[in-house]
DNA sequence: CGTAGGCTTGAAAAGCGTCAATAGGAGTGG
DNA sequence: CCACTCCTATTGACGCTTTTCAAGCCTACG
């Protein structure tokens, strides 16, 4: 299973891990040999589902997903978007019984890895457990600006914040760069991020193209027309994504 | 510092740790001998401020604050609160620059430890570190859920909402029984709680009770008049909680 | 070339916010 | 003990943001 094809599988883990913690060498080796499987998901497949009883955490080797949860009225609320490198469903794993569904926006690539390897390793290695917590602390930090972003900024707000959260998360993904990149979701899934309609996700997203502050060749590809000013309207500070100080993205 | 008296101060940050994991004798007494210093803070002071520097976590021994942040239209968004027995800030202190403010919302006493001594804890006693880890997963599955609750409830199911979560919570804590306790924010709180203004919470709550939902002696005190219509009111559901099965609240 | 999913637009209704005024209660100082 | 003040709760009238419902359009893909 660990042949040198899927050695440096988990590299992606490594770096994200290292980005905040130390982590000297038989931490790193004890990352890279995790059992792991990776598995090729289809868009709009589930990793697991709400009250599940959840096994296995993942690691993005490629795409989107999507950590949502069903109200009563049958709508639906997006609670975070995973990104390349990103650690998913830790939570759930971790927790047993799933509180949220983790869905593929599009065709994807995980690494899976077992509960109790990851236990395992945080046992074996606290610095690993202390970065893994200290990714758990920075995502927590992100839930904090979403509830902050659907409980009290309006709509404009609301689209235009979320536009520069992916700008920078995109980039420092290294799926973006000036500003540009392809919007990972529909204007019904933004809907679903912000808390808002996909009708008037739309009028929304058309006022701040018609304003100047993005600019979109197609539905889909946002180019940032006025960062300074989009940052403004959407009461934007990337405070609470924690990243260093000298992230190139942060430039 | 830790003489008999004080010695007893961390026994509830013990139970509280060692309700979802498996502590030994020896994690139990590195958790005891934290360096701490304890403090009364007033109600309305801050622990922390957003974008300050926080050196140290603290544990609630009496009271209650809230997390909050400010957006730039200058309204106020509570993303948590916290209750006696609880770990504040280890966000803040683990990643060194605040993103959100602490602050009382009663007179409280607290326990200050350093940040340092986390991490040392954390590194020589590793199930400790896993216990404080999985402490943080259950605080990001409620951000989760107030996520979905501001951006997909109306206005009478986000407070039916937070009245239930406040009565399981609160029972827990052992601060209320029967569905009956004090609430511990004013009406303008429960708005930047659940993102509406203080008017409409006020005909919000009026509502539930004009419906016999709940009942109150005055406005501060709640009690549950019928515990199932308000939680299918609000939609409730304590799996987000990650309670323990046998969990006598949630009998 | 036909179909389905996503995007766009309009009109009307609903929910919630804003503004404004009043009332109640706890604490403070005389 | 009373008068005063501040904070919290309550209520009404009005307006605006966002939703709802409905229809049409565009584009990728089979």
């Amino acid at each position: 299973m660990n042949d040198t094809a899927t050695a440096l599988t988990l590299q992606s883990l490594v770096s994200k891990l290292s980005y905040r913690a130390t982590l000297d060498e038989a931490d790193r080796a004890a990352i890279l040999s995790l059992p792991f499987r990776t598995k090729m998901l289809e868009r709009n497949s589930f990793i697991v589902r709400e009250r599940e009883r959840a096994t296995h955490a993942c690691v993005m080797l490629s795409g989107y997903s999507v950590s949502t949860k069903m109200v009563g009225t049958g709508n639906r609320q997006i609670v975070s978007i995973h990104m390349k490198g990103e650690m998913v469903d830790l939570q759930n794993s971790l927790l047993e019984i799933a509180d949220h569904s983790v869905q593929m926006l599009t065709a994807s690539k995980v690494a899976l890895i077992a509960r109790q390897d990851i236990v395992k390793l945080t046992l074996d290695r606290p610095a690993v457990g202390l970065a893994m917590w200290k990714e758990t602390l920075v995502n927590a930090s992100i839930f904090r600006e979403w509830i902050a972003n659907v409980g009290r900024r309006d709509a404009r707000a609301r689209i235009a914040h979320l536009l520069c959260e992916f700008s920078l998360r995109l980039k420092v993904a290294g799926l973006g760069e000036n500003g540009e990149y392809e919007l990972p979701m529909t204007q019904e899934q933004l809907g679903d991020a912000t808390g808002l309609t996909a009708v008037h996700v739309n009028r929304t997203i058309k006022g701040l193209e018609h304003d100047g502050l993005i600019n979109r060749a197609n539905p889909r590809s946002i180019q940032i027309g006025d960062w300074r000013k989009l940052a403004e309207v959407g009461d934007f500070d990337s405070n609470y994504l924690h990243m260093a100080h000298d992230e190139p993205a942060l430039q």
